[in-house]
DNA sequence: TCTGGGGTCCTAGGACCC
DNA sequence: TCTGGGGTCCTAGGACCC
C-alpha cells in the first residue's frame, strides 16, 4: 500500500515562541538572533519583507532594525526547546507513527486514514495553534521529498492560502513541480544546484525528469534518491524511534577576543562541563574529546587554527575527566599572539554507557566519581541550571554577549507570566 | 566595533593485513 | 625497467540540513 506522510512545520519558529507571551509582537517585524547576537536565525513575515535575510548579521542592518522598530532578541533555547515538546505532544495526538525531524518539524505518518487529508490536515493546523499558540503549516505527500515539497508549498501559498497542502493530487503535484526551483528542493544544496544547471536543470520538476543514473553521477547516491523520491517512490523511511547520536559538539564563539590562555582554559572547561552533562542526560560515555580553536576569519591580523583529538581510556561521562582532557588538550595547541575568536569541545565517539569496558584497577575511583555526577546533576537540575559549577569554569572575560534574551517564560519559576485576575 | 551552533551522510584515500 | 589483489578500518573533507 502506498504511504501517506505529513511534514508538519512551525511558522517562523523562534520567533512565534516569543509570540506567544507577546501578543504586542503581532503584525510587527521580530528576529531572533544566533548566539553571540550575531546573526538572524529566524524573522517574522514582516522582516522577511523588509529584506533581511536568513543568517544576515545584525550590524549590517542596524540602520534598518532602528527605523522601523525590528522587535530582535536573543535566543532562548530553553523556551523554544520546551515549546517543541509541546507542540510534538500535541502531534502524537493525530499519530504515534511520528518521526521529529527537527526542534520545528516532524513527519507523520497517515497512511491509512481515510477521508479528507485536507481537513485532516486544516485540523491538525486548528489544534497545535489552540494547544500552543504556535501556527503551522502542513504538506501531504507519499514520500519525505515530496511532503516536504508540499509543506514549502503550503508556507509559499502555492496552490492555496489555507495553510495545508496535498501533494499527492497528480495535477497539484504537477503545478508546484514545475513552479519550484531546483535549489528549494529538500537536500539541494547550492553547490548541487550549480552542477544540475550544467545540466539544464531548473527546477523540481526537471529533477523528477532526470535520468537517476545521471543524477548519482552529479550528486552521488543521495541525488539519486531525491530523484526517486520526487518520482514518488521511497527510498527514504520514517525513524520512528531516534537513533543513538554520534557526536556531541560544545562550540562558542567568544564575546570578545581571546587573547590570554588563562579565559581560553576557562572556555575550554565550561565547554567540557556541558558537553559531560549532555553526555550524562542521555546515558552515553565519550571514548575520545577533540578540541579545535581559532581566529576569526573575518578580522585583519594573523590567523591560526587547530584541533587536537585525545582518546579517553576508559571511555567517561565524569565531568573532571573531561576537563582534564579538554585542558590539557588546548594547552597542547595554544599558541600566544593571537586573537581567539572561537573555540570547542567535541565528543566524536559515543557509546552506550553500558559498554563501557570496566576497568577493574579504577573501579573504586569511579563509582565515587560517579556518584559525584549524579550529585551533580540533580542538584542544577532541581535548583537550576549552573547553581553548582566546576571552579576551573568561572571567569567571564570569554562569554558570550545576549542582550536582548527573553525571560524563560515556561522553564524557569520566577519567569512565569502572571495574570491578573 | 559587530559575522551561530549542532548535527548527518557520503566518498576518497591511506594504513594495514593476509 | 618489470613488484598482486582484495579486504577492512579510519579519517578528512565536502555537502547539506535546521
Amino acid at each position: 500500500m502506498a504511504r501517506t506522510l505529513a511534514l508538519v512545520d512551525c511558522n517562523n519558529f523562534y520567533v512565534s515562541c516569543e509570540r506567544v507571551f507577546r501578543p504586542d509582537l503581532e503584525g510587527v517585524p521580530v528576529g531572533v538572533l544566533s548566539n553571540n547576537d550575531g546573526c538572524f536565525v529566524a524573522r517574522s513575515a514582516e522582516l522577511k519583507a523588509l529584506g533581511v535575510r536568513m543568517g544576515q548579521p545584525l550590524f549590517e542592518v542596524r540602520d534598518l532594525v532602528r527605523h522601523h522598530h525590528v522587535r530582535v532578541f536573543s535566543s532562548n533555547y530553553a523556551l523554544y526547546g520546551d515549546m517543541s515538546a509541546r507542540v510534538t505532544d500535541c502531534l502524537r495526538g493525530f499519530t504515534p507513527a511520528l518521526e521529529i525531524y527537527s526542534i520545528d518539524e516532524s513527519f507523520l505518518d497517515l497512511t491509512g486514514i481515510g477521508g479528507d487529508l485536507s481537513g485532516y490536515g486544516a485540523e491538525i493546523r486548528q489544534t497545535v495553534k489552540r494547544w500552543t499558540g504556535i501556527p503551522v503549516c502542513v504538506g501531504i505527500g507519499p514520500t519525505k521529498v515530496l511532503a516536504k515539497l508540499s509543506n514549502h508549498a503550503a508556507k509559499k501559498a502555492l496552490l492555496d492560502d489555507r495553510g495545508v497542502c496535498d501533494l499527492r493530487d497528480a495535477d497539484a503535484r504537477e503545478h508546484v513541480l514545475r513552479a519550484v526551483p531546483v535549489e528549494e528542493v529538500w537536500g539541494i544544496g547550492r553547490r548541487s544546484a550549480e552542477k544540475l544547471s550544467l545540466l539544464g536543470v531548473r527546477t523540481a520538476a526537471d529533477l523528477r525528469n532526470l535520468d537517476p543514473r545521471l543524477a548519482r553521477q552529479a550528486l552521488t547516491v543521495v541525488g539519486e534518491r531525491i530523484v526517486y523520491e520526487l518520482q514518488g517512490v521511497a527510498c527514504l523511511s520514517l525513524d520512528l524511534v531516534p537513533p543513538s547520536r554520534k557526536t556531541i559538539a560544545v562550540t562558542r564563539s567568544f564575546g570578545q577576543p581571546v587573547t590570554d590562555w588563562e579565559p581560553m582554559r576557562e572556555a575550554v572547561a565550561a565547554y567540557a562541563t556541558r558537553a559531560a552533562e549532555k553526555l550524562r542526560a542521555e546515558r552515553l560515555a565519550a571514548e575520545a574529546l577533540q578540541v579545535f580553536m581559532h581566529t576569526s576569519p573575518f578580522r585583519p591580523g594573523p590567523t591560526y587554527s587547530n584541533a587536537v583529538t585525545v582518546e579517553l581510556r576508559p571511555a567517561t561521562d565524569d565531568t573532571f575527566a573531561l576537563i582534564a582532557a579538554a585542558a590539557a588538550a588546548a594547552r597542547r595547541i595554544w599558541r600566544d599572539g593571537y586573537a581567539f575568536s572561537k573555540a570547542g569541545v567535541i565528543l566524536p565517539g559515543l557509546v552506550p554507557l553500558e559498554r563501557v569496558q570496566p576497568d577493574l584497577l579504577a573501579a573504586a575511583d569511579r563509582q565515587r566519581g560517579t556518584r559525584l555526577m549524579k550529585a551533580l546533576d540533580a542538584i542544577n537540575s532541581t535548583m537550576g541550571k549552573d547553581t553548582l559549577v566546576p571552579a576551573a569554569t568561572m571567569g567571564r572575560a570569554w562569554r558570550m554577549r545576549q542582550e536582548q534574551r527573553s525571560p524563560s517564560y515556561t522553564t524557569r519559576l520566577a519567569d512565569v507570566p502572571v495574570v491578573q485576575a
